[in-house]
DNA sequence: AATCCGACAATCG
DNA sequence: CGATTGTCGGATT
């Protein structure tokens, strides 16, 4: 939500009849709070301890005042101790006429009338979090220049509406490049000494009233060659002829009134020599984007994991191939040779920061050479010039602005380039008139023609595909990319739904390089697509024609922006199949490979889809019930209690419940269980009945067709399990990473299992043995999904693809007694609880020892021995179920 | 009818 | 405030 959606949604609260219960929560949504946070807000999570309050940790601490006494209960609001231990970022008071409100952390407060909420949504941002975004820590020049730009910008905007439209957007965004690059180019010396500066502020008037007219006029010589400006000022004579395709086509400048005026000489007046073009660009991109700017660079990608991506796709050969013809010139010329046919292409090219650390290195390189060559050959001639072009860079951009901000940038890097072979050779190219400028498509890059944009080369040149695409969740993207994706993949593939949007890249760029020799591609991605059910819907199509040649696994998404997008990414290397060796990274460290599947494990790829049954006939696995109640019919312990405790015959529709961290960490929760015989029973019951109607408003406003007709039986859960007649073992769906074995556990009849655990109803025991075996852990871990790194357990695509070998009924019950003995010696230690048993630091020796029986016990009955790692683990458990899916599809599939 | 996911979201120390 | 770790319910099959 960037701020002016903020502001309207404000403002239609503002604008509606005041609720004072529902005010916090159409707040909360106003400000930006996910849809299940606001339903957890109405259960669990509010932690006011003000009558009729509502506390949302961190973001808001509301409460309904009596008329006219808003200061009252903004006093209270301050003295609250939940405040001070939550601490919200607002504390807002209302009685529906006026508004009282604090930042408790400046001590800032507004007071206005209720109808005012929105256009005062500044004060409000903190509570969406906005606050919490600093400015980047970058080189401070790029952080000045972003603030004056982003000034400037808006002034210009503020002063001329009409240069906001769509129409004149792309001449809005060509004026910000042109006057970047004069200032820059006047700082680094392509222009004499501030010359543009010194002309600028000499005619424009002391009040910009002259700046539209000059700016024209300015743009105008640079475009034309010295000496054919008839019919411009004088005064533009000494100006340089820069063309380029910076200053080709339509010229024009808004009008500047004395604010922007103001700001173009702030902006004009740093120090433009030290900006740092690959960082530059992606701060910039957040002048003409509201959106970007409260995101602040939040998915730019930094430099170190530029080089991950391209080091390993074309650099490292490329530096392999140097070293060997150190000495020798043939070679050496080679090396030059193929540089200069070496295209580098982003189909998500942003401000172009793959592009231009890709152009510096690749230059870099040449230089080397170059100088190298000189050395060997004695030969004193300096060269003449780079043979790589920017020309040979291409990119696709959505965004207009971001699209002319790489192809500055270019510019940019290649002016630093140039300078930098100065230095070696004494001597460089003239930097004016600009040459061509790099290939930057502005369109969207799912529906582009990609040979069109970057046409294949010359035979025996390369192409190298490169770049950070957008991640989105199949749950989350918007209309029109579900559109793009419904185009881009209906002919290929069956199922495509479920990918993320980043796979249209992967598929794109995998189709031209098919089609095309001497192509590879490798993109920084969420680490979804090479997990879970994405693997087999995306790679086999992709990996037809292809194969993977390297890989970074997941890494923690990191750049310099103060609030980082929280993402686990890994980087796949794709290209031509050959028998070159492969290499797999991890922290930066190379394995090498025979092959490289796409769970990103040294092996060739077996693809394991989701099954039901168990391929190897275990015992049926369901989910646990899902309430999806708006949090209506949980109850923690005290709110259990509270209702017990005045309403006693409640009790009979109250059951324990238990979701992952209940049963991890031991903790209890209880929720309301009504079968439809007793519905009419329970609504007797004043806090049920008010909770049940609650669970009915929720299900009829929600979004998924599916639950609204539940809002019909709103004493039911969604979804609930079968009865259960003993017992029922418990597979929590999401745990941690760190943990040696994965939790389970074994809980009586009277227990629910909400759906944040997989359950096996009336199960024998030996399924716990086959849950805690390292075996199991190690299959699920690659197999299924995650959620960032930790383990999410899933019933399709684990527990019924688990490859088992025939047990016999001895060797069942030898496992159902190690099981037994398992859970024993945890009892033993009560009450300690999964969480602390399973720390890895803390495991007990005794813990440790029955589990390693029970991992001897069962790899013994896998292949006579236990197996010697992880490798072999998964090796044999592969085997195994691609000879079972193969045996399966003989007899006619399932 | 059943389920996999989250450029996440909440909590802990 | 960074590290740790799993809620919740929608969208899709």
């Amino acid at each position: 939500m960037n701020p002016t959606e903020i502001y309207d949604a404000l403002a239609e609260i503002a604008a509606a009849p005041f609720d004072p219960n529902e005010f916090p929560f159409a707040f909360a949504e106003a400000t930006d709070a996910a849809k299940a946070a606001i339903s957890k807000l109405r259960g669990s999570t509010n932690k006011s301890d003000l009558p009729g309050g509502v506390l949302f940790n961190r973001k808001f601490h509301y409460a309904p005042a009596l008329a006219g006494l808003t200061d009252v209960t903004l006093e209270q609001l301050r003295n609250s101790k939940k405040s001070k231990t939550s601490k919200p970022a607002i504390l807002i008071a209302t009685d529906g006429d006026t508004v009282a409100a604090e930042h408790p952390s400046s001590g800032d407060t507004l007071h206005c009338r209720f109808d005012e909420i929105g256009d005062n949504f500044g004060f409000f941002l903190p509570a969406a979090g906005k606050e919490r975004y600093r400015a980047v820590e970058e080189n401070p020049i790029d952080v000045k220049a972003t603030g004056k730009l982003a000034r400037l910008y808006d002034a210009l905007i503020t002063a001329n509406p009409d240069w906001a439209t769509e129409a004149r957007r792309h001449e809005m965004n060509q004026l910000m490049m042109r006057l970047i690059f004069c200032m820059f180019a006047e700082d680094v010396g392509i222009f004499p000494d501030n010359q543009f500066s010194r002309l600028i502020f000499t005619h424009a008037g002391d009040r910009g009233e002259e700046a539209q007219a000059t700016i024209i006029a300015a743009f105008r010589a640079m475009n034309l060659p010295k000496g054919k400006r008839d019919g411009l000022p004088f005064w533009t004579a000494e100006l340089e002829y820069v063309n380029g395709g910076l200053f080709a086509g339509q010229i024009d400048a808004p009008r500047f009134d004395v604010v922007a005026f103001r700001y173009l000489r702030e902006a004009s007046g740093l120090n433009w020599r030290e900006i740092n073009p690959d960082i530059f660009g992606s701060m910039i991109q957040s002048v003409a984007d509201p959106k970007q700017r409260s995101e602040l660079g939040m998915h730019y990608t930094s430099v170190p994991n530029i080089m991950k991506v391209i080091g390993p796709l074309f650099l490292d050969d490329l530096d392999a191939q140097i070293h060997n013809a150190w000495d020798k010139p043939k070679g050496l010329q080679q090396v030059l040779d193929r540089l200069s046919g070496i295209r580098v292409f982003d189909p998500a090219c942003g401000s172009g920061n793959f592009l231009v650390v890709s152009y510096r290195e690749l230059r870099a390189r040449e230089t080397r050479v170059l100088k190298r060559l000189q050395d060997v050959t004695a030969n004193t001639q300096a060269p003449l010039f780079s043979a790589i072009p920017i020309t040979h860079f291409y990119g696709i951009e959505i965004a207009d602005f971001a699209a002319e901000t790489a192809k500055l940038a270019l510019f940019i890097a290649e002016y630093q380039a140039n300078a930098a072979f100065a230095e070696v050779f004494g001597r460089r190219p003239a930097a004016l008139p600009l040459k061509d400028a790099a290939n930057i498509r502005t369109g969207n890059a799912l529906r582009e023609d990609w040979e069109r944009v970057c046409p294949p080369p010359a035979d025996g040149q390369e192409v190298f595909i490169a770049g950070n695409p957008p991640f989105v969740g199949s749950n989350f993207q918007t209309e029109d990319q579900k559109c793009d994706r419904d185009l881009l993949f209906k002919a290929e593939f069956k199922s495509y739904k479920n990918l993320d949007y980043v796979a249209g890249w992967i598929y794109l760029a995998a189709r031209y390089a098919e089609k095309i020799s001497g192509v590879s591609f490798a993109f920084v991605t969420t680490n979804s697509v090479s997990q879970g059910r994405q693997v087999s819907t995306l790679w086999p199509r992709v990996l037809q024609n292809l194969e993977i040649k390297f890989a970074h696994s997941s890494f923690q998404w990191k750049n310099n922006a103060a609030a980082n997008a929280a993402v686990i990414c890994v980087i796949v290397g794709v290209a031509g199949k050959n028998s070159s060796t492969k290499r797999l990274f991890s922290d930066g460290i190379a394995a090498e490979a025979g092959a490289i599947s796409p769970y990103l494990i040294p092996m060739s790829p077996v693809y394991v889809e989701g099954a039901s049954p168990s391929l190897f006939d275990l015992p049926r696995m369901d989910y646990g019930s899902k309430p999806a109640d708006g949090g209506n019919l949980v109850l923690s312990p005290e709110e259990m209690e509270e209702i017990v405790g005045e309403h006693a015959d409640a009790q009979r529709f109250i059951r324990k419940y238990l979701g992952s961290q209940e049963v991890v960490r031991g903790q209890t929760r209880y929720c309301i269980w009504v079968s439809d015989q007793e519905a009419h029973d329970a609504l007797e019951i004043p806090p049920l009945r008010k909770r049940i109607e609650a669970v009915r408003r929720f299900r009829q406003e929600s979004k998924n067709p599916a639950t609204i007709p539940t809002a019909a039986t709103p004493h039911r859960f969604w979804f609930t399990g079968p009865a259960v007649q003993k017992h029922a073992i418990l597979v929590p769906r999401v745990t941690s990473e760190r943990r040696p074995y994965l939790p389970v556990e074994k809980v009586g009849a009277d227990v629910i299992s909400s759906d944040l655990n997989q359950v096996l109803y009336d199960a024998p025991d030996w399924c716990i043995a086959l849950i805690a075996s390292r075996l199991h852990l190690v299959w699920i871990a690659t197999v299924c999904g995650k959620l960032k790194s930790d383990f999410r357990y899933s019933n399709t695509l684990g527990w019924n693809t688990f490859p088992v070998p025939k047990f016999t009924d001895a060797q069942l019950d030898a496992l159902s007694a190690s099981a037994l003995n398992i859970l024993k010696c945890r009892w033993s230690l009560y009450p300690k609880t999964i969480a602390d048993l399973y720390d890895p630091e803390k495991m007990p020796d005794d813990l440790r020892a029955v589990h390693r029986e029970n991992d001897e016990l069962l790899e013994t009955m896998y292949i006579g021995r236990p197996f010697r790692n992880d490798t072999e683990r998964l090796e044999k458990l592969f085997k195994l179920y691609a000879a079972r899916v193969k045996a399966l599809g003989a007899k006619g599939g399932r």
